[in-house]
This record gives structure tokens, sequence and C-alpha cells, in this order.
DNA sequence: GCCGTTTTCGGCCCGACTGTTTTCAGTCG
């Protein structure tokens, strides 16, 4: 019988929501409850084949009783004959339309019934045949559009790594709060959300002259070209390859605007919900009394709508703390909000060193003096040196000898330090069968040990899993680096049961990284509360192969706040004093 | 199909932009 993962339940029930668009007359609440239901198990920590098993599914939110049927013979039987059924009845490739921006349900529906369009070459061919236009609701200019997004798509794939464009972000930033016309600037959408896939850029003005910063942002150097301008939004495409939006606004609108665009869209869903609680109506230019029929019908006398002048009002006329951006996935935000009980999230000043760096012993760039001199220039106390291990050899991974003279040079380099500390580690390879790439003897003359897989990545979920809590449970071990493996847009993780990971991590006190680069920010922030809640400590590890790469320590505490982190749940935020009394007892437990 | 500090029925977020129309549907966020 087929595993079914968390994953793929999701993509299942995302999928029915999809073609269920396609079919006629479908209630599109309907189709809501399936995407509202896919977006919830997304973020539920909870095993799901456990709670089947239970039959407790119902206590997911968005999911009832009709949806927790076919989830239950998803993972029960590798199968859901209605998710079957429904695919049987569209094209198989029909779906990959749905990836092209400006077509929806309604247009491929019409597409398909009318030209067979049933597939992106299919669109592509009727697109240059001339067929498009002849449909009804489309036209010569959609044709033309479409045909250039079929052409282009290789180059725009359409999503990028928060990292690959964090610097496009902050320099227009940057440059918007440097207009004189500009008043507040803010970027917004999951890159101030911190996601660490993000498909655009949105950027929020307030100004008294929207014509003026408009102008500014489409003849901006970064920009390649523009999609669309109008009087309060202009979107353009980068020479990156990124879409970026401009919203201007006025000061008053601003904080509505903020928060509006910054999202999600789940936490904004909410939001407006506790606006119509109090009798408001919530939209991204202000608090109005809510005007339909339905708040009279209740006789329900509105509040008197407070001021709101800022983010942190807006959130408090609605009964809330200030929600940190991070943390707006509506994954328990409002109910601590409320409470009063949201946690103070980590920092990136609260770092007081890092662990797992690369030198040109392996495969980095710089010697370990480079290393730490910019190590203490970002303000560092303690820098870790854990080059790759001899099975790396791809990575000219390091043998007993030469691990031996490392950390001979570790010594005496720390001797020219004050105030400072080179630890000496290694990454050493969990094997196959989870033994680790060098003899107790060898990790032993270390400070510490970085764990992580290099190789056989298509093991079965069960061996995986077994194989990694082994290493795990080695005395030796300090810390698990990049516990799935995945490689953000370009490799999925390979399978492995993450819950009984952390509760081994749990158990021995093993520390889980937040690898911090970009295509990496792995262990993922979903995981975290639940990490969290078993008591693992988590370690934030830039992974860097170059002196450059360590501020990428920055993106790795975008994850831990997204992951509901704060000081203490992150060990290298201890001063070197006491990190060396953590390494030391672990070494002991 | 889901949900309920007012509801087990009757709701379900809402506005901008585009391209097609001649007052609006579709898409997007």
């Amino acid at each position: 019988m087929p595993e079914i993962n968390k994953e793929e339940v999701v993509e299942v029930l995302e999928t029915i929501a999809t073609l269920l668009e396609l079919q006629a007359e479908e209630n599109p609440f309907k189709i809501r409850a399936y995407t509202n239901a896919a977006r919830s198990i997304e973020t539920w920590g909870g095993n799901l084949r456990e709670l089947a098993e239970q039959d407790r599914l119902l206590e997911i939110p968005g999911v009832g009783k009709a949806i927790a049927g076919k989830i239950s013979e998803l993972v029960l039987t590798g199968t859901s004959t209605f998710y079957d059924e429904l695919r049987a009845k569209f094209p198989e490739k029909i779906l990959e339309l749905f990836s092209l921006p400006g077509l929806g349900a309604k247009k491929i529906k019409a597409l398909y019934e009318k030209l067979q369009v049933h597939s992106i070459a299919d669109l592509a061919q009727a697109c240059s045949d001339g067929r498009v236009a002849e449909l009804p609701g489309f036209g010569k200019t959609t044709q033309e559009k479409l045909a250039k997004i079929i052409g282009d798509r290789a180059k725009n794939a359409g999503s990028f790594q928060l990292g690959q464009v964090a610097s496009d972000a902050e320099q227009l930033q940057n440059d918007f709060r440097s207009h004189p016309a500009a008043l507040l600037v803010s970027i917004a959408g999951s890159y101030r959300r911190r996601k660490e896939v993000v498909r655009d850029l949105d950027f929020i003005v307030a100004t008294k002259e929207p014509e003026t910063i408009t102008e500014f942002f489409v003849g901006h150097p970064l920009v390649e070209s523009v999609i669309a301008r109008g009087a309060t939004k202009t979107s353009v495409r980068l020479r990156s390859g990124i879409q970026a939006d401009l919203r201007v606004v006025s000061s008053a609108e601003y904080p509505f605007a903020l928060g509006y665009f910054t999202g999600s869209k789940e936490h904004n869903i909410v939001m407006r919900n506790r606006a119509r609680q109090r009798g408001w109506t919530l939209n991204e230019y202000r608090l109005a009394p809510a005007e339909d029929g339905a708040t009279q019908k209740k006789k329900r006398v509105a509040e008197k709508i407070p001021r709101v002048r800022d983010e942190t009002e807006l959130y408090r006329a609605l009964g809330l703390d200030f929600v940190p951006p991070e943390l707006r996935e509506n994954c328990g935000e409002f109910e601590a909000a409320a409470k009063g009980n949201l946690p103070r999230l980590i920092e990136p000043g609260n770092l007081r060193g890092t662990f797992h760096c690369h030198t040109s012993a392996s495969d980095g760039r710089n010697s370990p003096e480079e290393m730490a001199a910019a190590a203490q220039e970002l303000g560092l106390q303690y820098l870790g040196i854990a080059d790759h291990s001899r099975s790396s050899i791809q990575a000219g991974g390091l043998d007993a000898e030469r691990l031996r003279a490392q950390v001979a040079a570790i010594k005496e380099l720390n001797k020219s330090f004050d105030g400072f500390r080179l630890f000496a580690g290694v990454e050493c390879d969990i094997l196959r069968d989870g033994s680790l790439d060098f003899d107790d003897e060898t990790l032993s003359e270390l400070d510490y040990v970085v764990a992580s897989v290099h190789s056989a990545f298509q093991l079965p979920e069960a061996e995986m899993t077994e194989r990694i809590i082994r290493a795990i449970r080695h005395p030796l071990v300090t810390m698990l680096a990049h516990p799935t493996g995945r490689l953000l847009l370009r490799r999925p993780a390979y399978a492995v049961d993450i819950p009984a990971i952390l509760d081994a991590a749990a158990e021995t006190g093993t520390w889980i990284e937040i690898n911090a680069a970009p295509k990496r920010l792995d262990l993922d922030w979903r995981w975290w509360p639940l990490a969290k809640s078993k008591g693992v400590k988590c370690v934030i590890n830039p992974d860097a192969h170059g002196v450059e790469k360590l501020q990428e320590l920055w993106f790795g505490v975008g994850v831990a706040r997204k992951g509901w982190l704060t000081k203490s749940d992150v060990v290298n935020t201890l001063p070197l004093g006491k990190i060396e009394d953590a390494l030391a007892q672990k070494r002991r437990a």
C-alpha cells in the first residue's frame, strides 16, 4: 500500500478544488471548502494517519464530515475514489493551464470545450492559429498576451527563493524611502512575512503625489518592463524576472493598505471577520461602518470606530496585540494576540555565534582566519568550523588526518583572539545505515559534531527516519543539519518522519538546525511550533561557504520568527561562556 | 462543503485592473 504524506493530501485537495471549478454549475463555496481544508492541513502539525485511524480528522479546522472521509480514504488506502473519478473527467494536462497568469477556471473551460485545448502546448497552437481571438470573452490582445507568456515561461519560472530577490527588494524599498515625495514606505506581501519562496514583491508608498511616485517606480533602473499601470496600482517586471507591484495610497490609508497587502490572505479574512463582528467593514483603505443589511437585521449596534494611525492601532481596534508580519498565516496568531500571549520573537541582534560553516579545506572559499574575521565584523563572539567529512567526496571532504590538522590550526588561531573563539567541528555524513563517517575517537577530539545526510536520498521513509534517528542518538552528535535535504524550487525533501525526528532530538537534547541558506531554509518554519512544544532546541546556521554568506543568518532568523521561536529557543543566542557550557553538557549527557 | 459568545440554516472578504464589452465578467491578490 502506498504511503501518502501530508503534502500529497494537500495537493489532492487543491486539485479537487481546481477541477470542481471546471465543472458546470459547481457551488463556489464547496470549492472554497476544499481550498480551505487544504490550507488548514498544510499548517497542521499533527500526524494525519494517526488522526484518521483514531477517527479524529474533524478536529482539524475546515475539515468536516465529507472532506474527512476523503482524507481518511487517502491516508488509509492510498487513493481517493472521488479524486480519481474527477481526474478522469478531464484531460491529464489541463491543470497546467492554471499556471498561466490571466487564465482562470472560466477561460480554461471555454478553451477546453470550444477549442479542445487540453494543455499548454495545445494553447500555444490555438494562439498561433488565431482561434483563441475568436472565442467570446477573448480577443486579439489576450491571444497575443497568452502566446507571449507561454514563450517567456521558461525564463520567468514565476517563483523565487526569498534570498534571490532580497537585494532587489531592499534596494527598491531604500530608493522609495529616499524619494522626497514618499511619506511612508514599506515592502509588504510574502517578502515581509518572510516566506521561503515568493512570487512577487509588493511595495506600499504613502504620498500626496501618486503620479510622481508611479513615474519614479516605472523608471527605476531595476525595472525591465511595465505590465500594468493605473492610478493606485502599478505592476512591473524587474530585470531579475520577478514581478513587483506598487500601491500608492494616502497617509491615512497607509496602515490599512500595509496590513492588507502584507496578508496573508487567510489572515486578512479573519481580520475582516473581526471587523464585521464589530459592525464595521475593513478593506485596504479604511475601517468603515458596515452598510449591508446583515448587520441591521441582526440588530447589532456598531461600535464606534477608533482612530487608526498605524498597524498597531489597527490590531488594537480589532481587540488584538500587534501581530508580527511573520506570524500572519492564520496559524494561531489570533488566539494568542487576543489573549496577549504572542511570543517575543527572536531578533537578528540576539545571535551571538553560529556553527555550521565551511572553509577552503573542503568546499568553502575562505580560510578559518578570514571566516573568523568576518564573524567578528558581524559582532559574533564565536564561530564553528564544520567542513565536510571524507564520504562527501564531491565536496572535498576531510579525512581523519586532515581534520586533526585543522583542529590543531584552530587551537593555535584561538590564542590570537580576545573575546572571540573558533570552535572545531565537522559536518559529518550520516551514512546509509545511520552510522557516522568518522569513528568515535576522531569525533571526540572535536568541540562539536554536525550530522547530516548527503547521500542515498531515495531511501523509503521508514528507513530514512531510522537512519537519521540513529545518528541523533549518537552521544557525540551535537546537532542535525538541514533535516529534510530539500533545495527550494529544485529538489523536494527526502521522505522522512519529522515528528519522529523531533521526538528523538527532544529525548537526546540534540539540536535541530535552521539552515539559513536561502536555497534550503530547512527545517521549515511550519515544523517549529511542534518542535518547540516538544522542547527541541534550535540552532541557526548559515552553512556558509564564503565570508559574505555569513549574513544569510538573517534569513534563518526569519524562519525562526515564522516558527514562533523566541531568543531562549535558539541556542546560538547564548554568549560565549554559556555556549561552551552547553556544548560540554551535551557531551556528558 | 463548512460553520456557529446571535445561527443547525443561511451565510461564506472585497476591491483594482484588464480586456472585452457598452455596463461587465474574469482574474488576481
